[in-house]
Order: C-alpha cells, then sequence, then structure tokens
RNA sequence: UCCUCCUUAGCUCAGUUGGUUAGAGCACAUCACUGUUAAUGAUGGGGUCCUCCGUUCAAGUCGGAGAGGGGGAGCCA
C-alpha cells in the first residue's frame, strides 16, 4: 500500500516525538538548504521537515523547490527552532512530483486575490484559500446536520427545468436543437417540439416550486443545489452559477420561517466556530490587517471573529417594511440628503438603504417583513387587512452586514382564489402551473420557506469581500475558465 | 447594462513639465553561509511599458478606439 501516511493536521495534534510518520504534501518554502515548509492542505499549519546537512544528495536538495510534492519518511522530534513545537527529522526523500521553480506561478509572498482568481487551479495552495475552503466545507456539512437534526428531508430537485413562470431571473435555455437552421413551426417561431424534451428548457433559477410541492408531503423538506442565472450581473455578490438552499415548512407561518432561518444561520457560524477556529483566526488576522489600508470610516470596527460571536449570541432585529421606511425618513443620512435614491413607501429597498439599515442603524443582522405586494412575487401570501393600495405579503428578507441580502423568504399563499387571481394580475399563465395550483387544490395547508445564497453565507463567515474569491471555479459573465 | 478607476519584469509597484541606456523589492540562476521561520549576503539573467490609431523633432508619459481587470450601481441569493 503506497499511503500509509499521516495528515498533518493529525501530526501536529499532538504525535508523540520518537513516533515514526510517512508525510506527504506541497512544499510551501525552503529555507536554508534544509528546512521544508510541507503543507498538505488538511490546515493551514506546515509541517516543518528538517533535512539535516550532508545527509541528502544535492540532486534531490536542488529539487526541493516550491510547489514540488514529496513523500517523507522520519521520526517526529522536539524542535530546536522558534517557529514551531515538533518537526520530522527526515531519514527519506522522496520527490513526487516536480515543480519547475521558475515557473510555478506561486511565490512565498503575498498575492493578490485579482492575481490568484486567474490561478484558480494554484489558488487551492495558499493559506487564504485553503481556509476559505475548508470552512465552505464545513458550512455545507452544517446544513445538512441542522436539517438532518430536525427531521428535514433533503430534497433533490430538478437542475434542468421546464418551468419558466418562476420570475426570479434570465435563464440559460437547454437545447439540443443546431443554432443554424433550428426547426421552425408553422409561426416561424422554434419548435421546441422537436428539442430534446418536446419543449423549451432551462437551467433552475430555483427549486422552491418543486419544493413547495415535496413539503406537502413531507411536510419538512430542504433543498441545496446549484442554481442558474444568467443575469449581466457584475458585482462582487453575483455569480452566473452558486449554490443555494432552500428549506419549505408545510404548517410554518411567517414567524416560525424568520425563526427557522435565524436559528439556521446561527447553527452554521456556531459550527464553523466551534471546528474551523484555527481558519477563522487566519482569516480574521488577514481581514485585520487588510482593514488596516483602508480609512477609518470604511473599517466594520469588529473583527471577523468577534463580528460572528455578535451575531451568534444575539437575536436579529425584526422590523416591518413600513418601519424600515420611517427610519430612514427619519435619519439624518436622509435629511442630509445623502441617499442616491428616493425614499417612500411603495420602493424596493434600495441596497444603499439596508446598508444603513444593517451597518449604521441596528448594527447587527436584521429581518424586514411585510413588504409593498406590488414588488414581489406571486406566490408570497397577501397580507389581511391591508390599507387598500398599501398591500403587503408575508415575505422576510434577512441583511447580513457586509453583503447585504442573505436570505429571502416568505409564507407562501396557500389559498387558491387568492392565488389565481394574483397570477393572473401578474401575467402568469395558469395552465403551465396547474401542477404548483395543485397542492392549493388537494390539502392546501399554510406553508413557508426561505432561500440562503450559500456563497453569501461563505462570504459572511470568511469576510471575503468578492463572492468569486469563496466558489472553487466562479462563473461569471464573460468568465467560464476550467 | 450603466458609472468610475486601473493595465510598466514571473509577482507587487515606482517612473518628474513628453527628452537620451525604463527602475526597486520579491521571485529565478550561480556562489558563499548553515537551526532557518517569506533565512541571509554577493553576483547575474529577465521588458511587445495591454493592443491599434493619432498628435509631436521625440510618447511608458498626451488624445481617440478596443481588449482585460478592479470598485460602485441596477437585477437578486
Amino acid at each position: 500500500m503506497f499511503n500509509q501516511r499521516i495528515k498533518i493536521k493529525q501530526l501536529l495534534s499532538g504525535t508523540a516525538t520518537g513516533t515514526e510518520v510517512v508525510v506527504m504534501g506541497w512544499v510551501r518554502t525552503f529555507r536554508n538548504n534544509q528546512f521544508i515548509a510541507l503543507n498538505d492542505g488538511s490546515t493551514n499549519a506546515n509541517i516543518q521537515i528538517v533535512a539535516s546537512l550532508g545527509e541528502f544528495d544535492d540532486a534531490i536538495l536542488k529539487r526541493i523547490t516550491t510547489g514540488a510534492s514529496l513523500k517523507i519518511t522520519g521520526t517526529v522530534v522536539e524542535s530546536l527552532g522558534k517557529g514551531q513545537t515538533v518537526e520530522v527529522k527526515a531519514t527519506s526523500i522522496e520527490i513526487l512530483g516536480d515543480s519547475d521553480a521558475e515557473k510555478y506561478p506561486l511565490q512565498p509572498k503575498k498575492h493578490s486575490l485579482e492575481f490568484l482568481r486567474e490561478k484558480a487551479h494554484l489558488r487551492f495552495r495558499t493559506n487564504t484559500f485553503g481556509s476559505v475552503f475548508r470552512i465552505r466545507h464545513s458550512l455545507a456539512f452544517a446544513v445538512h446536520q441542522f436539517f438532518n437534526d430536525r427531521g428535514f428531508l433533503y430534497l433533490h430537485t430538478p437542475i434542468i427545468t421546464s418551468s419558466d413562470a418562476e420570475g426570479a431571473g434570465e435563464m440559460f435555455r437547454v437545447t439540443t436543437l443546431p443554432l443554424e437552421g433550428a426547426p421552425k413551426n408553422d409561426a416561424g417561431e422554434i419548435d421546441f417540439t422537436q428539442d430534446f424534451f418536446g419543449k423549451s428548457t432551462n437551467l433552475t433559477v430555483s427549486g422552491q416550486l418543486e419544493g413547495e410541492l415535496g413539503a406537502m408531503a413531507f411536510s419538512d423538506i430542504y433543498t441545496f443545489g446549484p442554481t442558474f442565472r444568467a443575469e449581466n450581473s457584475n458585482t462582487t455578490r453575483h455569480l452566473a452559477e452558486f449554490w443555494m438552499i432552500e428549506p419549505e415548512v408545510a404548517f410554518n407561518d411567517l414567524e416560525d420561517n424568520m425563526n427557522l432561518a435565524e436559528d439556521f444561520i446561527k447553527h452554521l457560524i456556531a459550527y464553523v466556530m466551534k471546528n474551523n477556529i484555527d481558519d477563522l483566526q487566519f482569516l480574521d488576522t488577514r481581514l485585520a490587517e487588510e482593514e488596516k489600508q483602508l480609512p477609518t470610516e470604511k473599517r466594520s470596527g469588529l473583527g471577523l471573529i468577534e463580528k460572528l460571536k455578535f451575531v451568534v449570541e444575539n437575536g436579529f432585529e425584526r422590523i416591518t417594511y413600513t418601519e424600515a421606511i420611517e427610519i430612514l425618513l427619519n435619519s439624518t443620512h436622509y435629511k442630509k440628503k445623502k441617499f442616491t435614491y428616493d425614499i417612500k413607501w411603495g420602493i424596493d429597498l434600495q441596497s444603499e438603504h439596508e446598508r444603513y439599515l444593517v451597518e449604521q442603524h441596528f448594527k447587527k443582522p436584521v429581518i424586514v417583513t411585510g413588504y409593498p405586494a406590488a414588488i414581489k412575487a406571486f406566490y408570497m401570501r397577501m397580507n389581511d387587512g391591508c390599507e387598500p393600495g398599501k398591500e403587503t405579503v408575508a415575505a422576510m428578507d434577512i441583511l447580513a452586514p457586509g453583503i447585504g441580502e442573505i436570505v429571502g423568504g416568505s409564507q407562501r399563499e396557500e389559498r387558491l382564489e387568492k392565488l389565481e387571481a394574483r397570477m393572473n394580475a401578474m401575467h402568469i399563465p395558469l395552465q403551465e402551473m396547474s401542477y404548483y395550483l395543485d397542492t392549493r387544490r388537494f390539502g392546501s395547508v399554510p406553508h413557508a420557506g426561505f432561500g440562503l445564497g450559500f456563497e453569501r453565507m461563505v462570504q459572511f463567515v470568511t469576510g471575503m469581500t468578492n463572492i468569486r474569491d469563496v466558489i472553487p471555479f466562479a462563473r461569471t459573465p464573460k468568465n467560464c475558465e476550467y
């Protein structure tokens, strides 16, 4: 058997001195022709391998370059140096893979995130991305743990869908028809009856509608899968391909929904704080150094770990849309005319408004409920007893410092007549959505759910400011490498 | 899609009112040193100044167009 190695994380967590070990990994630095900092991705901490002078051929030593992969056999010993408590005194060094020092792009120095973004296949080997992607993994695990512990069923909703009425954004078409000379029907339109599925299909923009179908049988379901939006969005918080978590719960109202979302977010953060504290500490330090470059007013004030701790330990602020508008209208920020966009009841809150509420006014996550019906999706439940012209829906958005909207959700409209009326008003074809309306026809129940953008959650927990740095291979307009 | 900023060595960046041979640190190579912590010291190699067009005696520097990237906005998660 080739692989009898010990992982560096395990080795560093208390292997007795004198133990014979095999370690494998990639060279981070090679100092003084004697000291190899070896990393295997299990942790940012390197194990120092000592290649004592005179014990190894120059031909081997020359091949120990940054990025090269090694198999080391040796003994765990107490370190004579100051930077580490233990090290491995090598008895054999095997070069598994050479790395041409002149051509290897990563150097033992700080690289810009922009540069590393273009070297996405190698950036995993850096401390920053090592930490980010270990945390991303932990968050994904914690998602499943949270819902499994609560008896939710993980429902796999389709990636390819024929439903185009969700209205969540521009869709990527899926077709096997030829680009040139696609078959046309009598009306001169492309004839999708000849397409692979016999109809027009797209990549999903949300699993919610299918999720609702599952919730109407299993009571509590969640989805966690890739989602695709063909929006021409060029921002630090949008991707064309991203992962979304969408729980859908029968018998829940809006308040249950908010409680679930808040518990969920707190669970994710607490899990990472428990299981990835060394990675968080690395990112915390990194962020603090980055913030030193910023002018005082742009600094966040709280360190990364402090911020996470604060979120876990404090309740999210809960306000209605109407209250939010009042707060904004009464703010000195508004009176000094510092908002670009006008504020009045009925507008959709702009980024600057959300940021003001979260970062200036409350300084913590805020849940805004009861948005005007006119600016929200058809499936959201109409609130009863609204003033005419000021109809609201049982929607809720969770706004987080630094990234804005992290969760969007609602209690769904379970009353068939009201739902149909709303769909008609919004020109959504009832015929195509007949399957969806069936849930309201046969044993409809109050239910609610939300969507959480997984990458935005990773951004929040890691403090990374650009969403392209929290997904292994980002897909954005005009960019689909790898 | 809109606004704005940027593009000089492998990387990070400097480059004066347009002026002669475009610099630094790191990286890389060679040598020295050898318990180093992004090792150190010496020496050396390394440039389509993003591309094209224009202004000028002269363009890395000024103007225009294009490409790529960053930040912000809209759309949203």
